[in-house]
RNA sequence: GGCUCCGUAGCUCAGCUGGAUAGAGCAUCCGCCUUCUAAGCGGACGGUCACAGGUUCGAAUCCUGUCGGAGUCGCCA
């Protein structure tokens, strides 16, 4: 008989539910996964169980008609029928190592691609002018860039764009800040005719240090908040000086934080900001207008998009989603209204047919109501938008992390200090002692920043979590740097493999620990497509956990250039192969890169 | 007050479309470097899955309630 071709668990899956449809019950109870125990054989099946329950029969006696059916078919050794109905199935070697070859025959390393690739544009990041990047936009950032990677890698045309915090109020708010403070700059002069300076006459430092300011000015002081409301309009209206200092201000935020990216090794398809859909605003004011969903309220325009109304805190009644203000009483677009004409673009210019937004949790609302708007305005639909909410990170006393003078930590300062970090531990392990400079700097990096991506991504996205350095400083156990310590111990008898002209042969599993790697490798198509249907990382990233744990044990247990018999040492020298390709695969997906040797 | 999320080992977190004895890492303790990198491997210790009911052959998982925590509730983004 033919050995069926794929992962091990739609091989099974296949096998049982066609025995399950056999006796008149539903295909998916065949589904089965790897089992919980070592001696409920390789996978294990609980579907007689709920059979059981719709048919008004013994579990165990559906358990016995299926395994009969099973027993003896190509590449299962045994089923045995346990406690009150579970199936455990045993496989033949011959079909794990028809597995382990394809894998190690495939560029994929095991893992399938969508039947229909869409079109997906991941927004992520979200970097702001004046703002420098601070710990926050850690989780925003990796985790945005990781699901642009698995989308991408599962066969979708994905587009992933930085969504640049360039408009609205911050930007007037900058402008009148900047007019008290240094007044006589030719951009505040109405008469002013000649070209402007090219020079720009703030710093990013200045930036930071004049945006917070203002921003707690304008809780304040309405008189100044008047002005920077003004000041945005006009901006937005296109006064001539207002458009070139703000130009000034976006080209020095976006250049420094290109950088802070790029020392991420985070890169952005598009760097789009939303001062880019401005012109499309009026145009889709008035087509909101047209289709009778904008609304005159408080003095303001609005599009409604709730479907019932709640208590208030007042004691009145409020809608249980709030409307999206698209123009506010001073005339000015608003951060929903940029949002909207955003998916407008991405649907006319990019035919994007699902937009993921990776931003903080606390924004749900805020999308929820844009989502419904572009859904109301026949834009795209409310099921091609999702918000990929994640947590915050919360010092230990479960407030949003602050360092120990009371600042925030910035996302630079955090980097040079993992990568300081690993590079005392090179030193101390003495191991690129050998290496020029300039690589030992680079694997210090590559493994600082392994450690910081790992450590975000390892854990859900969706709740907030504990941020603690000394975690992101560590580097052993469940860390980034042991997974690229099992890369690195491949790599390395790889190298000497081809030395010693030992070459890599068929994968034949006989030992415990081969095994298991086998069956972690196996698993990769399901980490994969649980982390895209979940939209959350973490899942792939135990996966390359649990390779990297079943390798290492692996390691230990089977020596591979010093077995004595030949095949054997072909066949782990291939097995050890095909884990780096799996491997590595997996780590790029999270955005990690292994460096040779550490 | 409305809505959303959370409460699992000393700590940080997985598991949640119901399945066998609830898993990792850290911390603590015990083994393992004359053999491919010990940033490693093996083992021990550690849990009334917040609490109380309910559904079920079976609940950390589903439902209801209570307690505790976080976030959010139109003119900043």
């Amino acid at each position: 008989m033919q050995l069926q071709q794929g992962q091990l668990a739609k091989i099974i899956g296949l096998s049982l539910g066609n025995a399950f449809v056999a006796i008149g019950l539903p295909y998916e109870l065949g589904q089965s996964g790897r089992a919980t125990k070592r001696e409920f054989g390789d996978f294990q099946c609980n579907g007689a169980m709920a059979g059981g329950k719709t048919l008004g029969k013994n579990p165990r006696e559906i358990a016995t008609q299926i395994a009969a059916m099973i027993a003896g078919q190509a590449g299962i050794e045994k089923i045995e029928v346990a406690g009150p109905g579970f199936l455990n199935i045993f496989l033949e070697p011959t079909l794990l190592n028809n597995r382990a070859n394809e894998i190690l025959d495939d560029d994929r390393a095991g893992a399938e691609i969508v039947p229909v690739p869409r079109k997906i544009i991941v927004d992520y990041a979200g970097p702001n002018v004046a703002k420098s990047m601070h710990v926050g936009h850690l989780r925003a950032t990796i985790i945005g860039d990781s699901l642009k990677r698995i989308f991408r890698f599962r066969g979708d045309e994905v587009l992933g764009d930085a969504h640049f915090g360039d408009w609205g109020f911050q930007m007037g708010l900058l402008i009148a800040s900047l007019a008290q403070e240094q007044p006589d700059l030719p951009y505040f002069d109405e008469n002013h005719t000649d070209a402007y300076p090219e020079i720009s006459p703030v710093t990013l430092a200045d930036l930071e240090r004049i945006y917070p300011q203002a921003a707690a000015k304008v809780k304040v002081d309405e008189n100044y908040r008047d002005k920077a409301r003004k000041a945005t309009a006009e901006l937005q209206a296109g006064r001539a000086g207002y458009r070139a200092l703000w130009a000034h201000f976006v080209t020095v935020s976006r250049e420094a934080l290109k950088r802070e990216f790029a020392a991420l090794g985070v890169e952005f398809d598009l760097w789009l900001g939303e001062s880019d859909v401005d012109h499309l605003i009026a145009d889709m004011v008035e087509d909101l207008a047209k289709k009778g969903i904008l609304v005159d309220d408080q003095g303001a325009k609005v599009v409604f998009v709730h479907d019932k109304m709640v208590p208030a805190k007042d004691g009145g009644e409020r809608p249980n989603v709030p409307p999206l203000l698209v123009i506010s009483s001073e005339g000015s677009a608003m951060y929903g209204t940029t949002d909207l004409a955003t998916i407008l673009d991405r649907k006319n210019r990019f035919q994007a047919e699902l937009v993921l937004y990776c931003v903080d949790q606390r924004q749900s609302e805020h999308f929820e109501t844009v989502f419904r708007a572009s859904d109301k305005a026949g834009y795209l639909r409310r099921d091609q938008l999702e918000h990929i909410g994640f947590g915050t990170m919360n010092g230990k006393d479960g407030k949003p992390f602050k360092t120990r003078e009371g600042g925030v930590l910035k996302l630079h300062d955090l980097i040079t200090m993992v990568r300081t970090k690993a590079a005392d531990k090179l030193q101390e392990a003495g191991v690129a002692k050998d290496l020029p400079a300039e690589e030992r700097a680079q694997i210090g990096d590559m493994v600082g920043i392994a450690a910081l991506k790992f450590a975000d991504l390892q854990n859900f996205r969706g709740t907030s979590y504990v941020f603690d350095l000394d975690k992101f400083l560590s580097f052993e156990g469940k860390t980034g740097p042991y997974l690229l310590y099992a890369c690195v111990r491949i790599k390395a008898i790889l190298r000497k493999a081809a030395e010693q002209g030992v070459i890599a042969g068929e994968i034949m599993i006989a030992e415990e620990a081969e095994r298991e790697l086998l069956l972690t490798l196996d698993g990769f198509e399901l980490a994969l497509s649980g982390a895209y249907e979940k939209r959350s990382p973490h899942i792939l990233a135990d996966h390359a956990y649990n390779l990297a744990g079943a390798f290492s044990a692996f390691y230990a247990n089977c020596p591979i250039l010093a077995a004595s018999d030949g095949a054997v040492r072909a066949s782990r020298l291939a097995l050890a192969s095909a884990t780096l390709k799996q491997l590595e695969i997996a780590l790029d997906l999270l955005g990690i890169q292994a460096p040779e040797r550490m």
